[in-house]
DNA sequence: TCAACATATTAGATATTTCTAATATAATAA
DNA sequence: TTATTATATTAGAAATATCTAATATGTTGA
């Protein structure tokens, strides 16, 4: 029944396809961490790191909050994990099938 | 445990991050379909359309198969329907907050 | 107050996606 | 054959996303 709009699905979807993003939502599956905890951990320059948190929290799949001048981000909609793990089954039997293939 | 490349994964995530696409891939929930039935429920032109096809096949979230002078094409791998039930989820509860915040 | 730190914002260059229009290919029917 | 239908491919323009470098903002401790 639901029918709820293309455009806003494909932007939460679209938030999620970016390598760097992906890397940020795994960071936080252990829980919080602040800014400066993420950014040693992830590969691309701070601003830009910055600017992908921000595009992640537009879609509401992360969240943050003041802690004296540290910011400490965190997931805020724990279905990102159950998304990748469907994903990843995807893709595994997708390799599974070009395995199969290629043995013929 | 889950080490998947994060590039494989945005892969997907990119290929269901456009609104023609989910509307392709919600066509596609009640069963297979050739592309001339595709094509008229579809807000793009026929070339734009079969270029989403693409999109979607390379990422193994559909396939198809000849069937004469027609080509069918069908959900490969369903958990994008699950995904998509996730998604919402998530829209809807951003709408609540959304709601609530603006009522204080 | 001032310096240092933590993070965000901006501007512009570069890269990638998307779209349109035209054309190609393949199957079928006349 | 030839025309028609069904679909895919291509090229290039336009739109959007990404990255880098520079700068701005806010916080804290000396």
């Amino acid at each position: 029944m639901s029918n709820m709009g293309n455009q806003l699905i494909s932007n939460v979807f679209k938030a999620l396809g970016h390598p760097t993003r992906i890397q940020i939502i795994k960071l936080l599956r252990k829980g919080e961490l602040c800014v400066c905890d993420i950014l040693p951990n992830i590969d691309s320059e701070q601003s830009n790191t910055s600017q992908h948190l921000t595009v992640l929290k537009n879609q509401g799949i992360v969240e943050s909050r003041k802690d004296g001048s540290k910011v400490i981000y965190s997931i805020k909609n724990k279905e990102v994990y159950e998304m990748i793990d469907l994903v990843e089954a995807i893709i595994l039997r997708q390799i599974e099938e070009t395995k199969s293939s290629l043995s013929k």
